[in-house]
DNA sequence: CACTTTAAGTCAGCCATGTTGACATTCCAA
DNA sequence: TTGGAATGTCAACATGGCTGACTTAAAGTG
């Protein structure tokens, strides 16, 4: 582990050997890439006075609209004090719909308003223009591969999380 | 663009149509492997009481040794505000040498000492093992274009940085 | 030499977003 | 009917961003 290799094999794959510089580079590009990838949404949010928190909550909503705060937590992984507290200001604010739920009404099932889904928009339109030039730039079959790197990055249990989200046109 | 349609070429490959889902699924893959990626040197950090600002400054001082915080600053892209309070903390706490330059004097040349060292490497190890689990499952081809795509991703001026970091080793 | 600029550090204060812990309310289900 | 789950709320605190103002020292420049 400490001698700078690693071999492996999967699925048939020739053997991967990794020097811990190219586990580096990879880090590092993640540590890059992972800025680039939330600096426009960000100046959009600035604009109206909101954080990534809030954008991340009107992503998910708007992923699986009438989701209820249960579910968003464990896709966020925060405590439901801070997500409540940005629930609260979208709420306020009329980007989010709060209803109580019809067959358990202890629940809340969330929805975007017109506004919140016109920011929802905005945001994520921003994104996906990074996301359409970087996939360009690179080619299919890299975007294959960027895909596979990722999924395999994650915990199993967000992994599963991002296996669960609506499955629709792919 | 709001048509959930996109193509483009580039270099010779053939045309990509990408629909926002598939961007979409991107944006999310990226939301879950960086929480992955980050959650193994959190938990390193919280056991010495250090956080990820402490972390990428053990990093990338680790990387480029010697490098002045000027350097540092636009690596990490915060203020010298910021970074001087996680600075001073590592300094204190005997993880980081801080030297007064040579040929200039105002410049402080920045080194990880024993224990710094010590600690950035367990750091960097709990990261490159699930850096190099990841490659394994995904494949080499798929490894080339997860580094093509998030290099794609990065800002022009971030992409330099990344770029201008040592070289050595690929 | 005098002046300006640069590198670094510091202080004070603000904000966003994460955390714990305690507690109230509602209401399903055994 | 009672226990526990889902939700919401309050208080308090930590981290790590930010701005603005200011100092010190050294370097560069007319």
């Amino acid at each position: 582990m400490a001698d700078g290799k690693a071999g492996g094999t999967k699925g048939g794959q020739a053997l991967l050997f990794l020097t811990d510089e190219q586990l580096r580079k990879g880090i590092e590009a993640m540590f890059f890439a992972y800025r680039g990838f939330t600096a426009d949404p960000d100046r959009i949010l600035e604009k109206y006075g909101y954080g990534r928190a809030h954008h991340r909550a009107l992503h998910f909503i708007g992923r699986a609209p009438g989701t209820n705060v249960n579910n968003l937590l464990g896709i966020l992984g925060v405590t439901k004090q801070s997500l409540n507290r940005v629930l609260r200001t979208l709420i306020e604010d009329g980007l989010v719909e709060s209803r109580i739920g019809v067959q358990d009404k202890r629940e809340r099932h969330l929805y975007l308003s017109e506004t919140g889904t016109a920011l929802e928009a905005e945001l994520s339109e921003a994104q996906r223009a990074r996301m359409r030039v970087a996939y360009r730039e690179a080619g299919h079959e890299a975007v294959a591969g960027f895909r596979r790197v990722l999924e395999a990055m994650m915990d199993p249990d967000q992994a599963a999380y991002f296996n669960a989200m609506t499955n629709r046109g792919e």
